[in-house]
DNA sequence: GTCTATAGGGAGATAGAC
DNA sequence: GTCTATCTCCCTATAGAC
């Protein structure tokens, strides 16, 4: 595998070391000089990469859903590895965890510190994130015909809270696997949801 | 009602001041020079009321603690308000959300803030929160005997990451209430938390 | 592509008058 | 209990050398 001369390498690993910062320490924590030393250049040198930090963190937290998002339609491009509607639905969870946990920081950054970002820059953000709940939204009323439609939307939001949160106590390094945390938080998602069916209309 | 010359009332104005601005904007953001001017006073007097920001925020964090432990602490206090192991949970789920929704900005700081927090500031919190979770693991430990117990602090980890990330997007004046939203809440986490009993084991 | 140097602004915190 | 004034520090961002 041939090494070749990479200009966008120093780009890179600026937008590396700014999400795993935005993690530990949200957005106005987060300074240019603690990121440029992270990497092993000057804060000002960041200037000549990006045009402001405002848009240095535009560029992380998109790239964040970007992760999301390819995580969710690799599992949409093999739609036979599996049988069950079950089995479909905890691909797709486990591809979500994937991204928060196996794929740099980029991901849990947003997850974490998208609210602590100033409201310009989250207006930017805004749309992508819609768009990849609106994928899920999508494949909940594809998936799961038995289930009142209307009840979805609210589900998606309690399944995207449980999984989100996890990024705050889960350790990959320990017990439990990502595979088994993926297992069961889609059977308890899924047993509810369906019980959403027999219960009475809401106040 | 007589109303007394109370010297804390500043005091107080500043903790809710500061306590709607950590929601809004987290912690770095938040000056105490726009907490000041929320309140009508001038940045340098918030310190005769707080030794330091790190402190003032101190004390914001831990009622909103407060705010959620007294909602607990008075369903257990009334434990023949209802007949079913579900409605019982349901009673305890409400009182959290009241917390997050009805009793000010405190817990919804804390939810929401945090993370955003330096590290020395959350470490003197953490006992409290520690406090809290293992108040709701011994309910659900002593209300669900049918589950095994040693899925049950998972389970309360999705609970929590369901119930607190409704600060993001539940809306107190839409068509859902508070009631309602702690209803859906109750029956999906328990259906669900049931289904774990018939799961394979985890990898 | 990175450096040094620095401008310009705003933060937390303090001292002393009222 | 609040004010004004100010100290000190650190931030983002820019300019120009290498």
């Amino acid at each position: 595998m041939r090494r070749t001369r990479d200009t966008s390498n120093g780009r890179q690993r600026v937008l590396d070391a700014a999400a795993e910062r935005l993690v530990a320490q949200g957005y106005t924590a987060t300074t240019l000089r603690e990121i440029a030393a992270d990497v092993g250049i000057k804060a000002g040198s960041i200037y000549h990469h990006f045009d402001s930090k405002e848009d240095l963190f535009i560029e992380v937290f998109s790239r964040g859903i970007e992760v999301m998002v390819e995580a969710f339609e690799s599992i949409d491009a093999s739609p036979d590895l599996c049988d069950t509607v079950n089995d479909r639905i905890e691909l797709y969870v486990r591809a979500h965890l994937g991204a928060l946990f196996e794929h740099g920081s980029y991901t849990a950054a947003h997850v974490t510190a998208f609210f602590t970002a100033p409201n310009e820059l989250r207006s930017a953000i805004v749309p992508l994130r819609d768009d990849y709940e609106h994928r899920w939204n999508s494949l909940l009323a594809d998936v799961l015909l038995d289930v009142e439609a209307s009840r979805l939307p609210l589900a998606r939001l309690f399944l995207f809270g449980a999984m989100n949160t996890t990024i705050e106590w889960f350790d990959p390094l320990g017990d439990l696997s990502l595979d088994g945390l993926a297992n069961l938080i889609t059977v308890q998602f899924l047993e509810g949801v369906h019980s959403l069916n027999l219960q009475r209309s809401t106040q």
